[in-house]
DNA sequence: CGCCAGATTGACT
DNA sequence: GTCAATCTGGCGG
């Protein structure tokens, strides 16, 4: 019997649990279908003291979430698609985890019917392809991950894969910290 | 209201 | 390598 992660795993420094998602499979509940994939790459993204964070300009309305309850999905618009994070922080603190990119493992059929594309590495790699592929938009922004019944959470368990770190990728002004995760030697990682 | 930029992607020189 | 598509919010008139 496999359960969802708990409030308990992303109340952390975000970096921390950027880390522990790699390895883990996230679901996503479709109707009656069920998509599945095992998260190879993250980056981490802090508050209003991150330059790259959306919460760097402080609270607004679209970047609410990174306040709140860790565990909750913080979904937001970069040209045209769509960026899927979990809220992740220290109690009080402001934060978040971007999934960058999966291998997938469960539903190929059905999220190749979202994306059509030629090799399976170009189906999940990369944070606007992954969002294509599970049909995630805006609607899903606010939801409570720790809930087993939300249509996106993540599963306990999993392998403990080796992990390498770099600079975040596409930010402009980047923190000292080295904040990207990756599974080292996933074909899926992107670039 | 109009214009600019962004945690991206894909098509093209 | 360059560049534009296309969505959302920030900001100035």
């Amino acid at each position: 019997m496999t359960r969802t992660l708990g409030r308990g795993f992303y109340e952390r420094d975000p970096a921390d649990v950027a880390r522990g998602l790699l390895g883990k499979t996230l679901v996503r509940k479709l109707g009656s279908e069920r998509l599945e994939g095992v998260i190879v790459e993250t980056e981490a993204y802090y508050g209003e003291e991150d330059p790259a964070s959306r919460a760097f300009k402080g609270l607004k309305s679209y970047n609410e979430v990174m306040w709140g309850e860790p565990g909750r999905l913080f979904i937001y618009n970069v040209h045209r698609y769509w960026m899927l994070n979990f809220v992740a922080h220290e109690p009080g603190g402001v934060g978040g985890v971007l999934i960058r990119a999966l291998e997938p493992t469960l539903g190929v059929e059905a999220m190749l019917a979202h994306r059509p594309v030629e090799k399976l590495t170009e189906l999940t790699g990369g944070p606007g392809k992954l969002s294509v592929a599970l049909a995630v938009d805006r609607g899903l922004n606010g939801l409570k991950a720790t809930d087993e019944n939300c249509p996106v959470h993540v599963l306990q368990g999993g392998s403990e894969p080796e992990v390498a770190s770099s600079h975040r990728v596409g930010v402009t002004q980047d923190l000292p910290e080295k904040l990207r995760f990756y599974v080292k030697g996933s074909r899926f990682v992107s670039r």
